[in-house]
DNA sequence: CGCAGATGGTTGCAAGTGCAACTATTGCAA
DNA sequence: TTGCAATAGTTGCACTTGCAACCATCTGCG
């Protein structure tokens, strides 16, 4: 019935079975569904994105992700600091990213002559160029995969929704527990 | 205005000053928006979810996810393939997960007596103490980093645009580009 | 000055992951 | 029977990741 999508099962659903009825009063049922439900939608599109784009392009959905980011700033450059906390990713993550990145020509690193503990990376030119060539395909993939399926009022409802689960989460994990 | 939380930026918002103003025909900035606040969410609640439950069972977000599956089944068993379809990892993922639950005694593996081939993960009754050790805390965390940012009505209606996004993206990414 | 303490980045390490190749077992067909 | 294709799982490998420890540099206070 109200079930998500058959291929897949609901972890969460239905564990009244193993914890009892108060399964129920844990975690509301229509929360465990949009739960799973957004699990699976993340899974599936960051795994069918990613395959196309390594494909098209050879770049990781994180090396792209790194590089929009470049692609937006001024003079293409940001400190690695707010790179990695930009894209969403750890430093020592982010230094190796880069350390890639620049193996391929698409990015540089510059020691910042103002504060020597800084670096930026910077999109190089052939950076630029790949990624201009490689963000139609991305893009246009990230509509037809995410947008497509619903439509545009629906869009923006999804993503107030979004924010608000976002903004409840803000803090890097504080208060653990 | 309208962008994302400010705390992140918006990989794919903006991208005109680069990609020339066919950016927006490539991708509606509304979806542009949507999708940020989709990958921002996501990192945001499992990040957190992941290390509070680590924190109070030992156990990660994808262990739980894998008991929570066996828990659901039939005789808490369930084949290797079929669980790790259930659980979203591939085959060798699964048989490493398998192994790290096993040493903690939570799960066991038995070949199939019909089919030699087949071997069944179960839940031991240790891994059911565990699990309905674990679940409560972990539900109530979902409960809240999840659910608690909508109304009900909302959640009915997340949940269905999720479904759509999933289903858009069933297929194990065939026809790759 | 000069030396704590903060800040920016990198590195060592101990995971986790998927793909492709491999082994074991079954089922079916000649 | 024998033999070959299909199926279930595991293993080798190469790669990513985050955390914590570490180095380098800067800042401010005595």
């Amino acid at each position: 019935m109200a079930t998500v999508d058959h291929s897949q099962s609901a972890p969460l659903d239905d564990l009244s079975k193993i914890l009892g009825s108060d399964a129920r009063t844990l975690l509301d049922p229509a929360v465990a569904r949009a739960w799973i439900a957004f699990l699976t939608a993340y899974g599936r599109v960051t795994r069918a994105l990613s395959s196309e784009l390594m494909d098209s392009s050879g770049m990781s959905l994180a090396d792209f992700d790194v590089m929009a980011q470049l692609a937006r700033a001024e003079g293409y450059a940001l400190r690695m600091t707010e790179l990695a906390d930009a894209a969403l990713i750890s430093k020592s993550g982010l230094t190796r990213r880069i350390d890639r990145l620049a193996v391929n020509g698409w990015v540089t690193r510059r020691r910042c002559t103002e504060d020597g503990r800084v670096h930026w990376a910077t999109l190089t030119p052939l950076g630029v160029k790949a990624f201009r060539a490689a963000a139609p395909g991305h893009l246009r993939a990230v509509a037809e995969r995410f947008g497509a399926s619903l439509p545009a009022s629906e869009m923006d409802r999804l993503t107030r929704d979004l924010i608000k689960i976002s903004a409840k989460n803000k803090e890097r994990t504080r208060e653990a527990v």
